[in-house]
DNA sequence: GGCTTGCGTAACATCATGTAACAAAAGGCA
DNA sequence: TGCCTTTTGTTACATGATGTTACGCAAGCC
């Protein structure tokens, strides 16, 4: 994929260049915008990757600016707020947002958010109808997401809860993506079948949950290779993972 | 059952074809719908078993529809979403949706979350539909519904009781497919013929009975590869199922 | 350095499941 | 009918998975 070129906007000068100098400084092709005419702009002008949007513009409300944009065209789009209400949240994704962020905000937050979506855009559109993923490899281990097997570069087989399972298979899907422990929670939330436990944000199940996963699968827990922890952010998935279509 | 009729509700023309014929090539009648007035068309010309909708609807959003549909009449819906983003799966089941499914999804669960969806609406959906097989087989074995014999791959004849008779069918009938202690349960009891018997939530009759049967078709109870356990949901037949219609 | 915060993890608490052992039913047969 | 065998359900306990708490260490920050 091309360098992704993102729209900054945002009607307070100061955020909006720093924010773009941020991301310009990370790689991405970033643009500031005030309006939504100057998003309107780019648009015309050729393929935009994603636009971080201020949800508290001074005109217009930028959950409602979202909404129109994602009735004109397919771009992805990540809300960014003062404000932490959590309804404000909903109402972000009710209108088609792909994620939210919280001012203020971890520069490295901001930036896993930004790969993580523009990694979701990037396959949905090829990979709605292929063939699911039944192998997963990365340094020599295997995991058959059809038998549930995890085997070890030396052949053994590592016997894993459902719920290791599970972390595992959130991870291999996003390597090298920071996620955080209510991502990773949810993700393991979704049984497939009935539901209605909410998830909630107390504990700390998921730490737990990660060291024992590393005690299976790292060869030093103590200084994991694999599944390395982002302070202050959540986990990742730290190599490269290829997978293998089932038949 | 007759063949249960799917609507298949997207904006966007390619990806509602392509479900559509997918659903077809698996034996379901299915009908691409572009929006909502098409919807309430199928819905007066008849019944419809399930709706397939996308929650991102050019006009609308797909929860809201799901709200309003759930109003006026009993449909099961699924919601399909590009957004990967849980919450947008609870709001979806705040207002009725059956089930939901993120897309990219893979075919197989979906169909399988299609049939779980159609079998809770119609409990005896899946067992009438499939009255005319006589032969099941997975993984070398055999099951002949008509002598109610069980081969295994050796070829010795497996002899089991009624109720694991009964058991062994139900789960060769909703391969993959996770049911729960109840369903299991109201499908033993209703076997033969009069249903006086209330199904009761309260013992353990159903664990046992799994217990039993793995004893007699697993290679290795302990950890079982047909008759796995869903942790806090029920029991899954983990094995492709083929089936063969009497003559 | 001291302070604050986040993380790792052992130890415990809880709960679902597996299963042996027993009890109750259901047949089968003289 | 009465006795025996087989099936089915219940109970009790063991096991294992998961979540919580508490405490100590390490990382950042001044």
């Amino acid at each position: 994929m091309a360098i992704p070129k993102l729209l900054v906007v945002d009607d307070d000068a100061e955020t909006r260049s720093m924010m773009t100098q941020f991301l310009q400084q990370n790689g991405f092709m970033a643009f500031p915008c005030e309006t939504e005419d100057a998003i309107r702009h780019h648009l015309k002008g050729g393929r935009v990757d994603l636009i971080l949007l201020d949800v508290m513009l001074a005109d217009e409300n930028g959950v409602e600016i979202c909404a129109r944009l994602r009735k004109e065209q397919d771009v992805p789009v990540i809300l960014v707020s003062a404000l932490s209400a959590d309804h404000h949240r909903m109402k972000g994704y009710e209108v088609g947002a792909d994620d939210y962020i919280a001012k203020p905000f971890n520069p490295q937050l901001l930036l896993a958010r930004v790969r993580a979506v523009l990694h979701r855009a990037n396959r949905s559109a090829s990979l709605v109808y292929r063939r699911s993923v039944s192998v997963f490899r990365f340094a020599g281990w295997q995991y058959d997401a059809k038998r549930d097997e995890v085997t070890s570069p030396q052949g053994y087989q590592v016997a894993l809860s459902r719920k290791e399972t599970a972390l595992l298979k959130v991870l291999l899907a996003n390597p090298h993506i920071p996620l955080t422990r209510d991502e990773i929670a949810n993700a393991l939330d979704v049984t497939g079948e009935g539901q209605g436990t909410p998830p909630e944000g107390s504990g700390r199940a998921i730490d737990v949950l990660v060291g024992r996963l590393r005690g299976k699968i790292e060869a030093d827990p103590k200084s994991p290779e694999f599944l390395r922890t982002e302070r202050g952010i959540g986990y990742v998935f730290a190599a490269d993972v290829t997978t293998e279509d089932s038949a």
